[in-house]
DNA sequence: AATCACCGGTTTTTT
DNA sequence: ACCGGTGATT
């Protein structure tokens, strides 16, 4: 239990009864997992008995990188892996009929056709089928028909498509002996980012979890941000009701936010309704207060973010040069490219921030849609393998290899990094067992369309890092600006429906505690909005941060050479 | 096969 | 304002 502080220690001592883990940012959550699996194992649990499941492709691997750090080749025995993986592995064990995985692109693809819509409409429409297979749902009316279609045309193409990997587990699991199976098999149960399941999700984790069972569910309601791809907050709230004798353990120490940056952002989250009040505290020191930046525009907006890189670049921390404090906390190591981050709420915004960094000298890439395959390195398998696939005199020669084989090829072609290679062969284990080396490359092929993660980058790059609210989430970096903190955009407001301010709010929060030293939040007195340049006001989510965690600067209006002296003259 | 004018849409996105 | 897709023209 070394290392541990008093709560962590319960969250991996309680392993008789179900567990709801409640971890506010930055509280050493996966640290708390991974030492409660090392924990099971050494009180003598088998490792093939416990199961972990997350969302994302990366957080799996974050858990199996740390777990083998830890336990060394013991952890592979351990499923580690999304929840699309361990249905997966739930199919292939128990049918035999082959499949393809579609992925949102191809049920376009199959939809269009269909339709006779266009393709930007078919790939709507798909995301639409996924919300009503993600919720466990029936389809409305108007879409009814088009659903049944389009079922019709997977099952004849022998196609399953994410949500199927939930769906048709589920199916097979109204099975009383082989229910009994994986309850015997899976005896401890962990889930990663619990806020974020769906009801198809719950219902497959309801079927896993039998009396014999220790259910353990961690994450952070206060960061569900993912309703409108159907996740339900609502799982976790009710998790002790759905689980009878449940223990709660609150990871509210926080080990990663100055504490301006984390009052700030708890008394701003405190504003929701409907939530699980938990007070957080941090173990650093008070460190600069946050900064609300007003600029004029977006120009203003990127030579500042720029200016403010550039001063701490090849220097000391700028707090420190300017008070002259010594603040233990404040890490007194100079800064680098990759220590900062600007994060906004919509992709459309990156373009003019990325040109005037660009412009300033300051190498930045923008991660999200697309950027996985950008660059001289090819992060992507899937594209590879399609590439690969194409040029036609390899096709048979791949088709027939054995996976070891195959993967080593990827190495080698890819000069993909070892670490990832041996990654990939853990996961195709856990999908195939442990024969999964003889088994014929072609036959893999589709389980790729599961295995390469958009959200896989190198953090390691010296650059500025630039994305959106959403893909910042489980991320931290010791600077962070939240670009076009307005009203309109935080929280963004569409005018139809189904907006919900809460979790614009949670968005936010998302984002506010993404920083580990200093924290801006900008905003433009004028934007461009469907390129018209209008009049914007700042967020509202800004009056609820108490003013004591405030610093204010006002970038006066043009023309923009006073910026860097009226700047000055602020501190 | 390539080019271009027009049109519609314009939030977030993993698997 | 601008991007991406479409369908017509070269």
């Amino acid at each position: 239990m070394e290392g541990l502080n008093e709560r962590q220690v319960e969250a991996v001592k309680s392993t008789t009864g179900p567990l709801l883990v409640v971890a506010g940012p930055g509280s050493g959550k996966t640290l708390t997992i991974i030492r409660r699996i090392a924990h099971l194992i050494h009180k003598g649990v088998s490792p093939e008995n416990i199961l972990a499941v997350t969302f994302t492709n990366r957080a799996a691997r974050e858990m199996r990188e740390r777990l083998h750090a830890l336990l060394g080749a013991i952890a592979y025995s351990v499923f580690v892996g999304t929840f699309h993986l361990l249905g997966l592995r739930i199919i292939r064990e128990n049918t035999t009929n082959k499949f393809v995985i579609y992925n949102r692109e191809e049920q376009a693809d199959l939809l269009q056709p269909l339709l006779h819509v266009s393709k930007a409409k078919a790939m709507e429409i798909a995301d639409k089928i996924s919300y009503i297979k993600s919720r466990a749902t029936e389809p409305s009316q108007e879409l009814k028909e088009v659903f049944e279609k389009y079922q019709t045309r997977m099952t004849s193409q022998n196609a399953l498509d994410f949500d199927d990997l939930i769906l048709k587990p589920i199916q097979l699991l109204d099975n009383t002996d082989l229910l009994k199976r994986y309850r015997a098999n899976f005896r401890h149960v962990i889930v990663d980012e619990y806020q974020d399941i769906n009801p198809a999700q719950y219902t497959l984790l309801r079927l896993l979890v039998g009396d014999n069972t220790t259910i353990c569910a961690v994450g952070d309601p206060d960061q569900a941000i993912y309703a409108f791809r159907g996740a339900d907050v609502r799982s976790f709230l009710s998790f002790e009701k759905d689980f009878l004798g449940t223990r709660e353990v609150i990871l509210n120490l926080n080990y990663r936010s100055s504490g301006n940056i984390l009052g700030a952002a708890d008394r701003m989250i405190h504003r929701n309704t409907h939530r699980i009040d938990k007070e957080i505290f941090t173990i650093k020191a008070s460190g600069p207060l946050v900064v609300v930046a007003s600029v004029p525009d977006e120009e203003a907006e990127g030579d500042f973010i720029a200016h403010e890189i550039e001063s701490r670049i090849g220097g000391l921390s700028h707090y420190r040069l300017l008070n002259q404090t010594n603040e233990r906390d404040i890490v007194d190591t100079p800064f680098c490219f990759s220590d900062f981050a600007v994060i906004f709420r919509t992709n459309n915004q990156a373009k003019a921030i990325e040109e005037r960094l660009a412009e300033t000298g300051i190498p930045c890439r923008i991660l999200g849609k697309g950027s996985s395959d950008w660059g001289p390195r090819i992060y992507n398998i899937a594209s590879f393998m399609k590439q690969f696939m194409n040029r036609t005199e390899n096709r048979d020669h791949l088709f027939a290899m054995n996976a070891r084989e195959f993967l080593e090829t990827i190495g080698k072609d890819l000069q993909y990094d070892v670490d990832r290679v041996n990654d990939l062969a853990h996961q195709m284990q856990l999908i195939f067992g442990n024969e999964w080396t003889e088994l014929v490359a072609g036959d893999m092929v589709n389980e790729l369309n599961l295995l390469t993660p958009s959200d896989d980058f190198d953090s390691r790059a010296e650059v500025v890092t630039l994305m959106t609210l959403h893909m910042a989430k489980g991320l931290e970096y010791r600077v962070i600006f939240i670009s076009g903190v307005e009203d309109g955009l935080i929280p963004y407001r569409t005018g139809n429906a189904s907006e919900s301010i809460d979790e614009e709010r949670r968005l936010f929060y998302v984002g506010m505690t993404r920083a580990k030293e200093e924290l801006y939040l900008i905003y433009k007195r004028r934007g461009v909005v469907y390129g018209k340049k209008t009049a914007r006001e700042p967020s509202p989510f800004l009056f609820d941060i108490p003013a004591s965690y405030i610093e204010r600067i006002t970038l006066p209006d043009r023309p923009k050479k006073l910026l860097r002296k009226q700047q000055m003259k602020l501190f």
